[in-house]
DNA sequence: GAGCTACGTTTTTTT
DNA sequence: AACGTAGCTC
């Protein structure tokens, strides 16, 4: 079979990684370097060689989208459908052998899976009932704590550290936890991963048999695994034992070290960087040539990324022009950071551009709001990236905990979630009562519910509430029983009651939450179930615990958009602003103390210089306010490390205004005159160099005036002594 | 059980 | 500053 076109228009490396002899491959794939394309071609490649069937191909990744985008990519290059290949995230993956292993795992037929929000409420339920301090010890830490431990492979019996009062509670809560989920037939996310883990961990043959079947793994985005998924990887595809002849399986690992960013939940950035010693034979290519950027942004990204250690190593390129310096924009504040970004974006769209074309990234959310304001003010569209999800939506969940009792009706946390939404009279004490009789005997909430009620253990009021409960749902359950999927969903949503109940909630929300709730049948009208044998209702649910559902749902209206820099990862636009380019905040204060940290926000960093593919601003404020306080940021060091010679410092021409209304402003501008400085102006210090105006105290030989020097900070001085000389802002 | 107030929190996010 | 939550009152 002819398989050259799949080398057509590739590069040399691609070509190398694409049509590689079988052994383990490291493909480090720089930004932009076409690596989605190199990893649908190279299973193209396999199976039109017949190296491997479709069968026998497993397919990696971390999010739903991108195991969407893998699947409809080879489709449309093989022309066949990609049905019965494994290609999903780990998730999805490890859950389905869960599914049909479940015995072996030790779990019940019918496991749910649970996310963080009910995770977080589980947690919240067991401290309360070990009568821990919820002050001392928040749930959200404890929480927080299970996941670390988790993700690192422990249990709650290996619990490291148990010495000082905190970890130990912290084990104790986690130890408690476990034996919740295991009787309630819960899994958590990390616990999917973990699970499946021992599952072939403590079943030699059954892990045999997988391996017999997947002798061709592809991961995305390597640097991002932690250290269970790693070793589930190992487990399947390295090699086994001594004997050079048990190497069977292939695995082909793409990823950037330099974009691992996700070391605060637990990915390993050694995971790649030590993968050539752990996979014997491994095959190191790298994707340097660069399809997106401009020389410029390369350069830029190449330098700020060379000041990290223990890199892998990379130097991004491009047969593309130099194109325009970048441009660092000093903003008076905050308001005047956003006033800059929105009046760019006008002129970048009167030159022909789309909105869309435009991406404002920052380092944490708190930044979005002045943004946001300043987009409605100047009235541009704009479109925030990321943000809650359309499957954690509160009246999403409901409906969801709804058709989850349908489906089986000893779904605790689902009980819990929707017994009394919409209200109908059962309280936290008609709970309780449930909850304990359900704890002793070792029944579910369900059985709970009938019995207490047999056993006279509620007042005649909550017992009937809970009745009609019960009652409601049973109808629901026996109605829906012919329906198809979507008319399931519609009858659910409908007769539970809770669209009417987010009629009569006040406000646009209500509204809004009404229209999502119609979201969720269409959702439902558009789910493909697949050859699966299980209940369509079941195999909606599962996927929908595993897919947060992208936020985006909304109408496609040409928008700016909006994003931190996290969610940035993988996308790219012709035009790119990275705000609040300060230290403290970029780097962030948390991480900036820490050198691995902030060696994961430089990575940040290059990760937001190479989303943009024609223009990128940088942008800081001499004077942010955030969470209610002043903060007066230096310029921050990654903007530093950028060569002098790729940056062209912005300045406006007309003057930057000044913080509005209050007296001091007034009184500011009258110091201000006699001084012939103003503020924001861009001053010369003989010791402390270049600095803006901050703020000025007092007027006449008592002048005092604040300054933030780029080099020093901002420093308060006594404006008769300063011998501070102006200097031309108007060059630009 | 709803509505109000006071208090605490606040890096980054997927599954 | 702004938002969510917890606890309190009616």
């Amino acid at each position: 079979m002819d398989v050259t076109d799949l080398l057509d228009g590739l590069n040399d490396a691609q070509r190398e990684a694409v049509a590689a002899p079988e052994q383990h491959l490291l493909v480090l794939a720089g930004a932009g370097s076409g690596k989605t394309r190199v990893l649908v071609h190279r299973m193209a490649w396999l199976l039109r060689t017949g190296q491997a069937s479709a069968h026998g191909i497993m397919a990696v990744t971390f999010t739903n989208k991108a195991a969407r985008e893998m699947r409809d990519r080879v489709e449309k290059l093989l022309n066949v459908p990609s049905r019965h290949m494994w290609i999903g995230t780990f998730h999805s993956l490890a859950h389905r052998l869960l599914r049909h292993h479940w015995r072996e795992a030790g779990l019940p037929e019918q496991f749910q899976i649970m996310d963080s929000d009910d995770q977080l409420r589980l947690i919240k339920r067991l401290m309360k009932q070990m009568q821990i301090d919820d002050t001392k010890y928040p749930p959200k830490q404890a929480q927080w704590f299970i996941n670390q431990q988790k993700d690192e492979g422990v249990r709650a019996q290996y619990v490291q550290g148990v010495n000082n009062p905190f970890e130990r509670t912290m084990a104790g809560v986690y130890d408690a936890y476990e034996k919740a989920c295991q009787q309630s037939g819960l899994v958590d996310f990390a616990e999917i991963l973990l699970r499946s883990h021992e599952l072939w961990l403590n079943n030699p043959d059954l892990l045999q048999h997988y391996r017999q079947r997947f002798r061709h793994i592809l991961v995305d985005e390597f640097q991002d695994t932690n250290a269970v998924q790693y070793a589930w990887l190992r487990m399947l595809g390295g090699s086994q034992g001594q004997a050079p002849s048990a190497t069977t399986n292939y695995l082909m690992a793409v990823g950037d070290d330099d974009q691992s960013i996700y070391g605060w939940r637990g990915a390993r950035i050694e995971n790649i960087q030590r993968f050539p010693q752990d996979f014997a034979g491994a095959h190191t290519i790298r994707l340097e040539q660069n399809y997106r950027s401009t020389m410029t942004i390369l350069q830029a990204a190449n330098e700020v990324i060379s000041h990290n250690s223990g890199r892998l190593g990379k130097n991004l390129w491009t047969e593309g022009e130099q194109g325009d310096p970048i441009s660092l924009y000093a903003g008076f504040n905050e308001q005047d950071e956003a006033r800059f970004i929105t009046s760019s974006i006008d002129s970048w769209v009167k030159q022909g551009h789309k909105k869309g074309s435009v991406a404002v990234l920052y380092r944490s959310n708190a930044q979005s709001r002045v943004l946001e304001e300043a987009f409605i003010r100047e009235g541009i569209p704009y479109r925030i990236y990321g943000g809650q999800r359309f499957y954690e939506r509160l009246e999403i969940k409901n409906a969801l905990a709804y058709l989850r009792l349908i489906q089986s009706r000893h779904d605790d946390a689902a009980f819990e979630r929707v017994v009394n939404v919409p209200t109908r009279g059962i309280g936290e004490r008609t709970i309780m009562i449930l909850r304990e009789h359900a704890r002793s005997q070792g029944i579910s909430l369900w059985q709970a519910a009938h019995e207490a009620r047999e056993l006279g253990l509620l007042t005649a009021r909550a017992a009937n509430s809970v009745e009609g409960f019960t009652q409601l749902i049973d109808r629901l359950s026996a109605q829906t029983l012919d329906q198809t999927l979507d008319e399931t969903v519609h009858y659910v949503v409908e007769k539970s009651g809770l669209i009417e109940f987010h009629k009569k909630e006040k406000g646009e929300k209500g509204q809004a939450r009404v229209e999502n709730l119609q979201e969720l049948v269409t959702a439902a009208q558009e789910f493909d179930v697949g050859d699966s044998e299980e209940p369509p209702l079941k195999t909606f649910l599962d996927e929908a615990a595993l897919d947060a559902g992208d936020a985006q749902a909304e109408a496609f209206e040409d928008s700016v958009q909006l994003m931190t820099l996290h969610s940035a990862k993988g996308l790219e636009f012709e035009l790119v602003f990275l705000t609040g380019m300060e230290d403290g905040l970029f780097p962030h204060k948390m991480s900036q103390d820490d050198p691995q940290r902030l060696e994961e926000e430089r990575r940040l960093c290059y990760v937001g210089i190479t989303r943009a593919e024609k223009k990128l601003y940088l942008i800081y404020a001499e004077h942010r306010r955030l969470h209610g306080q002043d903060h007066y940021g230096r310029l921050s060091r990654f903007v530093k490390e950028i060569p002098t010679t790729l940056v062209e410092e912005v300045r406006l021409k007309s003057q930057v205004s000044r913080p509005v209304s209050s007296q001091r402003a007034y009184r500011d501008t009258a110091a201000l005159d006699d001084s012939g400085l103003r503020l924001g102006q861009i001053v010369s210090h003989p010791v402390f160099g270049e600095g803006t105006v901050l703020n000025f105290e007092g007027s006449g030989p008592q002048a005092r005036i604040q300054v933030n020097f780029r080099a020093e900070g901002s420093k308060w001085l006594v404006l008769a002594y300063a011998k501070l000389e102006a200097v031309n802002s108007e060059r630009c």
